[in-house]
DNA sequence: GGGTAATATTAAAACGATTCAATATTAAAT
DNA sequence: ATTTAATATTGAATCGTTTTAATATTACCC
């Protein structure tokens, strides 16, 4: 591979000059340039980023970590990241993490030792030791999860007031019994949500039953699981909200598998909006989570601290709304209980 | 940040002897080591690996180039590449080109320019101009689309003959008037899955009709779109085979929406066999692609060339099947037409 | 204890760019 | 034509590692 030297000679200009010229830098004699880039073209020469990526200490990469990219929930979130990156100028690695801590913890040293530029963490897990990142010299952008230290920016939406606003439609409804499933108690997301369906409830005058309570781990299995032991329980619900879509497609499914009726005989909200929400046969009543732009926001935070523009921690909330479909549709009358 | 040359002084040695420690070289006496260690621990020393890559021309780092990730046939492949490559102790950068050759193009110049040590391809639009990639020392993978040139590696599936196992399933339960929405013309694995589906038609001594094949662009509206057209059309179909399971739900939804029973009145299938496809309100048949295997293999081909373990070009065709489920169930039988 | 072999350590040269200060060239002004 | 100013060009240092060849130290043997 060519390299600047050999431009420089062809061109018979020293590196410097085609640095300069590479990087438009004024100086550059026009005949230079286009001797320069003739040569450039001659060699098929293209610059070494890691070496000039040593000489500035700016990578222009930043790193993604997340989960797991097969969970509808990121791809959007992805999507966002990389657009924005790629206006600004940054290359986008992925990391999978399987929500395992540990494999987190791994992925951000062995970023910070490739010299990222700035590190999304999406539902990250770490919840101490963050801090001493707090120093380093490369911002950390959180989405969804709460940062453990207001140090960080973030990104994310009112979960409280969605969660609430999810349940609220099921009460103006006229349900009473209405269940819960879950996410783990340790994601601070899934904690919020869990709040606002206790407020909604309480606002509304409705005991709260641990037995109308399921938690599950944003997947499938555990919503189709949460919401067999539901309908095996007492009282049996007869609306669910679920804390995120892909349980709820379980919870669906279960239902199906056992006769009951959705939403006659049950109303399910669910919480994210994937795209799968709307297909006409599955019609899910959802709160909308814009993710695509809690990526593309969250460059951009991470941009504003990478140039300096900005030394104060920022958080950014982003607007939900309650999509109403057919699994909780509007003119739907109880049907059973009481 | 410290560098190798703080470690050194601190521990009172040289760089070269952190370095060699640091890379477990023989000839570091124990102590020396544990003096080494202790200077790191305390200093927070993280290596550079960008000034590690510049020397070592080796940068442990993929690109991944694909259209689009929110397009659901993509996130299982990211994540067999990603997987894949962190056993090999690789970081994947992700590109979404929305099947912009132009983008694409862009991308891989960067990619080569940041000296990634291979680069995966999926679904790639570039046709010519990929020779000069023969001659980098940078492995190129194609996934799913057939590279141009046969000096590039492959992985893939059999489109010719899942595409006539998908139709030859329709045929034997009784359909003659058998639709296509096909992918465009310009992908060679649309192109093999129109091939497969004509040759099945052949055999079965079904006449092929032009009206009966509709292009799609691989998404949601297309195959809305193309369903509609169909159902306008004569002779309207018994059955659809679509070339992806996107297109399939839409298809889908149009029937849904001019109140055309599946599998009654129409019999589809689809291609993939997205996650969505098992879900009990959908359960569409389709074709089985093993794409995180496919992911995987790629990396694990790349890794192979990457260690120049192999010089001669591999096609690897990974194995298809059909997963038969209620859009046109075995026990359905033609209640219409003829 | 002297010589050899094995084991440890290090200085210095890469890797391929960028940048600063210094120098060379051209243009403008008198 | 000379001086000054503006414009072009370059040498050398630097970014933070790794590696090679040279050197230093220790261990071993008779």
């Amino acid at each position: 591979m060519a390299k600047i030297k050999d431009v420089a000679k062809l061109a018979g200009v020293s590196p410097a000059c085609v640095s300069l010229a590479l990087n438009g830098k004024p100086y550059v004699s026009a005949k230079t340039k286009k001797r320069i880039y003739n040569a450039i073209e001659q060699l098929n020469y293209r610059p070494n980023i890691i070496a000039r990526s040593l000489r500035n200490k700016k990578t222009h990469t930043i790193g993604l970590v997340l989960s797991d990219i097969t969970n509808p929930f990121f791809p959007e979130i992805a999507r966002g990241v990389e657009t924005k990156a790629r206006e600004y100028g940054f290359n986008v690695i992925l990391c999978n993490t399987d929500a395992d801590p540990l494999l987190e913890k791994n992925y951000i040293e062995v970023l910070l030792a490739k010299q990222v530029d700035g590190l999304i963490l999406t539902s990250v897990r770490i919840m101490d030791d963050l801090d001493k990142y707090t120093k380093e010299n490369c911002p950390l952008v959180f989405i969804n999860r709460e940062p453990p230290l207001s140090d960080f920016d973030f990104v994310g939406i009112d979960n409280v007031a969605s969660a609430k606003m999810a349940v609220e439609h099921l009460i103006k409804l006229g349900h009473r019994k209405i269940a819960l499933i879950r996410g783990e108690p340790a994601s601070s997301a899934s904690f919020s949500r869990y709040e606002g369906y206790r407020m909604a409830l309480k606002e509304a005058g409705i005991p709260y039953s641990d037995n109308l309570v399921k938690i599950g781990y944003l997947r499938y299995e555990s919503g189709y699981r949460a919401m067999e032991s539901l309908l095996k329980g007492s009282p049996i619900p007869t609306a669910i909200f679920c804390a995120n879509d892909i349980m709820a497609l379980g919870a669906i499914d279960a239902c199906v598998d056992r006769k009951v009726k959705v939403p006659q005989d049950l109303a399910i909200v669910g919480f994210d909006d994937i795209w799968v929400a709307s297909l006409k046969n599955v019609q899910l009543t959802t709160v909308h989570q814009p993710r695509y732009e809690m990526g593309a926001k969250a460059v951009e935070l991470m941009v504003e601290r990478i140039i300096g523009k900005r030394k104060k921690t920022k958080r950014v909330i982003l607007p939900t709304k309650l999509v109403i479909r057919r699994t909780c549709g509007a003119n739907f009358k109880i049907s059973r209980g009481k």
